[in-house]
RNA sequence: GGGCGCUUAGCUCAGCUGGAAGAGCGCCGCCCUUACAAGGCGGAGGUCGGGGGUUCGAGACCCUCAGCGCCCACCA
């Protein structure tokens, strides 16, 4: 023991307590998965954070789930192992670093590509070690040896490895397409970086005159400022309004192209006016019909979605602006037929909420439907299962739907892609290795490509790069597939539909065998944590009060897959109570110890001493049970279950009930003390071992005070002792807890101060509840404040005397000098009124035939036994008022 | 336009296979009882969103309505 336990403080104070612990562990290597050598490999990956970002309320829930699920592992004698690391992020640090240069008034053109990319690692080294010194300031046992960077060279290369291979297996391909474009970020965005929003739009008619003067088609488009861009009309073949009108030409207003009308059958002849402008550049829709018409794409934009030389006088307008001059002109040429209301959903950038403009561009893309089918049937048949099941449902959806995915770039920070174009004669060259001349004509005069990856792409790939593919490492066959992963439902898509595609593909095996998915942290009134909000609290600050173990406790009590975490300040008040409870049992414990130590203790273990007493056997039964129930509770990913069951088991029953009873044989000495000794050593170490994935800090600093076996408590899981379950012990001890509750409720309610000692007499319901009241005669005088206390076989009511029915037993207090007639009488009729109730309800119910009959025996019994119960009440309790009214 | 989820005590939520309504926080009394006032003891508070149905029995299962939330969607 480091310190006596009389030097404990009184209240627990976590700085100097979690300030030390970590390097400790860290020294000792036991966040190594060869602490453990011989076990099971376990392996969870980090979802990894930004880089250059700081640790939020969802890190630190995301963190406490991983790391209590290791943590445990590990003390299973698991090879377990949080493999920890950082994304590089592409667009988002660019973003960072980019406002960086414009605060010096600099543009990342201006510095140029290689200086700029220089200021990102730059940005990188200073910022880098921040997340990763939190995590440790909130105890996540990563084995930091192990540490990865999504753009360190390992990472790198197995990018490029990657995209040689799917290159090469045709798999990934370059093509002109309608891309999603962000004219803030200038750079092509996948599907889901995409975000939809509703907005009140406007559904604008416009009339374009045939070229033979003869009429004109009504068009109608939200996007007036694209009709720049048109170079057709499409209707449908079978549109009879608009029969005549196919293959007849129109003037383009206010651009005065001549364009035809087309047929198309992805036209809907229902919506607008039927007829639709077509524009293949600016528009996924129109550039298909466009493919199978043949119309040209006429694209109208700079990448500032500003309007270029191609929109005529309009150019140089940005795209709003273009759309009020295009209705405008359009007006004043008499060509804008109306304008409707009309409410539509409009894409909108995921890095910086600007909208999104289709754009027609070159791009390399991944193939999705190779790639997406095993991934789904992988989970179809279980090889990977999420946690709850009903997120399956979505990412079947999503793999069935999907898209080819838009991989490339135009940013600078990132994976640059592995493919370069020879100047002479035009040929692609994709390789891992930097190519020196070109395989097609050895000209030496290559040029890259520009672009870099979607920071998706090298995510998709984390399960395997980690673990150092693309060599054959021995952490890759130890490790690979991880066991499991904890994630957010926000990024299945972004990212565990890709791993999973990806691991299938280049490992052959699913890349985690479980995915458990939790929810959001939420405020106290169930709104989103952000920034507009003003709600946000920062974890690192709440820790700093309250103790890391506290805010990971709060967040661990809430979690329950799939749901939704609210964390309000009082809330880890309340854990940090906890925290302080479970200190100062632990002080009573040390205090009681006579200077042995848990180890020895238990050691010493069965068999115990002496008669075991009831309140020993049932506190070992309860702790069994409760031990089984908190194990599956977090095996199941359960945590809000296992954390209440034990907080309740450690705070109800342990401290209130049996340190109090314990409390006794203590102070007996002898063999009763030894045996209370054992007994509460072995309860106070399986606590502190059940919470130590919840609350490592402050259960590794009482282990260290307490425990005595110079280990760290990360050595063992308890299991539950399936033999120490007694439910006669159970039982009984409820009765006790009842009865002795019952006559604090009449102490309370009467106002019987505590030092009013008064006496009390038990008629038992049986003799086996009579055996354990006598038994416990004097632990029930302490508990209740009684000078007197006995149990009696039977006993006639009698003047001054009130009767309380709790378990089956009635309760004899004797009222002269402590309570008057008047105020015991309402208490009787207090109570026969419940009974009358109780029993009158189940009377109903027996009275019921089909009940009787259809029910199961033990139900109906039970019923009979109520019914019993209420009826033996009644009759005390009527016989005992006529005697005090009498 | 599809899909998913939620609606239980003042607040945030548990209630797994249907058999006497729970926790934490808050609230109201009484207590510094030598582990803990960051505590102890006792208490109040719910016709489980509405309406149907299945069942001997429904907070739990089915249908339906209402309200809220989230995700997906290239009808211009």
């Amino acid at each position: 023991m480091s310190t006596p336990a009389s030097e404990m403080p009184k209240a627990y104070d976590p700085e100097p307590v979690e300030s030390r612990w970590y390097g400790v562990w860290e020294d000792a290597g036991s966040f190594r998965p060869e602490a453990n050598d011989g076990g099971e490999a376990f392996c969870i990956v980090i979802p990894p954070p930004n880089v250059t970002g700081s640790l939020h309320m969802g890190h630190a829930f995301e963190h406490s789930l991983i790391d209590a699920t290791i943590r445990r592992k590990r003390m299973q004698g698991y090879a377990a192992l949080w493999l920890p690391g950082t994304d590089h992020a592409g667009i988002a640090t660019q973003n960072v670093v980019e406002r960086e240069l414009a605060k010096e008034g600099l543009d990342r053109h201006e510095i140029g590509r290689e200086a700029f990319v220089e200021r990102v690692w730059e940005w990188k080294g200073e910022q880098g070690g921040r997340i990763t010194a939190q995590m440790r300031k909130m105890g996540s046992s990563c084995d930091w040896s192990r540490e990865r960077f999504t753009m360190d060279d390992g990472c790198s290369r197995a990018v490029r490895v990657v995209f040689v291979r799917l290159y090469e297996e045709g798999l990934i391909y370059r093509a002109n397409r309608i891309i999603n474009w962000c004219p803030r970020c200038h750079t092509a965005l996948s599907d889901i970086e995409v975000e939809h929003e509703d907005v009140d739009g406007e559904l604008v008619h416009i009339r374009y005159p045939f070229a033979d003067g003869d009429g004109s088609v009504t068009v109608a488009t939200t996007r007036a400022e694209t009709m720049l861009g048109d170079t057709g009309v499409a209707v449908h073949p079978d549109d009879e309004r608009y029969a005549g009108a196919i293959g007849r030409t129109l003037i383009l207003p206010l651009v005065g192209r001549e364009i035809p009308v087309v047929a198309d059958t992805a036209v809907d002849p229902e919506f607008g006016t039927g007829a639709v402008k077509v524009t293949p550049a600016h528009d996924p829709n129109d550039f298909e019909i466009a493919a199978r018409t043949g119309l040209p794409a006429v694209d109208i934009f700079t990448e500032s979605a500003v309007v270029n030389d191609n929109g005529g006088r309009f150019a140089g307008l940005a795209r709003y602006a273009a759309r009020d001059a295009v209705k405008e002109a359009l007006r004043s040429e008499g060509l804008l037929d109306h304008v409707d209301e009309h409410r539509h959903a409009i894409g909108h950038c995921y890095r910086c909420h600007t909208v999104v403009e289709p754009r027609l561009s070159l791009q390399w893309f991944v193939k999705s439907k190779p790639l997406a089918e095993p991934a789904a049937a992988a989970v179809a048949d279980d090889r990977t299962q999420f946690v709850p099941e009903n997120w399956e449902k979505l990412y079947f959806d999503w793999l069935e739907n999907l898209r080819d995915w838009c991989v490339s770039r135009q940013i600078w920070w990132g994976h640059r892609i592995p493919a370069w174009y020879c100047r002479d004669c035009g040929r692609v060259i994709v390789s891992v290795d930097d190519p020196s001349s070109c395989s097609g004509c050895m000209s030496a005069d290559l040029t890259q490509d520009e672009d870099v990856l979607d920071t998706w792409f090298s995510s998709a790939l984390w399960p395997f790069t980690t673990l150092g593919w693309p060599e054959q490492t021995d952490d890759l066959g130890r490790y690979y597939p991880n066991a499991m992963l904890h994630t957010g439902f926000d990024i299945i898509y972004f990212w565990v539909a890709r791993m999973m595609q990806m691991g299938l593909h280049f490992q052959g095996d699913v890349p985690f065998r479980e995915v458990a998915i939790h929810g959001l942290v939420r405020d106290a009134e169930g709104r989103k944590m952000s920034k507009s909000y003003g709600n946000v609290v920062d974890p690192l600050e709440l820790a700093g009060r309250y103790g890391a173990d506290a805010l990971r406790f709060a967040l661990t009590r809430a979690a329950s897959p799939g749901h939704d975490v609210p964390l309000a300040e009082e809330w880890v008040e309340g854990a940090r109570n906890f925290v302080n409870k479970l200190w100062n049992s632990a002080r009573f414990v040390a205090l009681n110890l006579d200077g042995r130590t848990l180890a020895e203790l238990e050691a010493a273990g069965a068999p115990l001493p002496g008669e075991v007493t009831l309140p020993e056997r049932w506190i070992l039964s309860r702790l069994a049970q409760v031990t089984a129930s908190v194990d599956e509770g977090f095996e199941r990913y359960e945590f809000a279950q296992g954390v209440q069951k034990l907080q309740a088991f450690f705070w109800d029953e342990f401290c209130d009930w049996y340190l109090e009873l314990a409390k006794l044989p203590l102070g007996e000495g002898g063999a009763s003390r030894e045996r209370a000794q054992r007994v509460l050593a072995g309860i106070q170490s399986t606590i502190l071992r059940l919470l130590h994935p919840v609350v490592p800090f402050v259960t590794e600093e009482l282990w260290d005070r307490l425990g005595g076996d110079g280990r760290l408590i990360t050595a063992r899981w308890p299991e539950a002792d399936a033999s120490a379950v007694d439910e006669t012990a159970d039982a009984a001890m409820a009765a006790v807890i009842e009865i002795v509750s019952a006559i604090r409720r009449f102490r309370s309610e009467h106002k019987v101060p505590p030092s009013k000692k008064i006496a009390a007499l038990v008629v038992p319901a049986d003799t086996a509840q009579g055996s354990a009241l006598s038994d416990l005669d004097t632990h029930i005088r302490a508990l209740a404040g009684l000078d007197q206390f006995g149990v009696i076989a039977g006993r006639d009511p009698q003047p001054k005397e009130q009767r309380l029915v709790a378990a089956g037993a009635t309760i004899v207090i004797p009222l002269e000098g402590v309570v008057d007639i008047a105020a015991a009488l309402a208490d009787i009729d207090r109570q026969i009124e419940k009974h009358a109730a109780e029993l009158a309800k189940v009377e109903a119910k027996l009275a019921d035939e089909s009940f009787v009959t259809k029910a199961p025996d033990h139900v109906v019994g039970a019923m009979r036994t109520r019914q019993s119960g209420a009826q033996e009440a009644l009759t005390t309790l009527r016989a005992q008022r006529d005697q005090l009214a009498g």
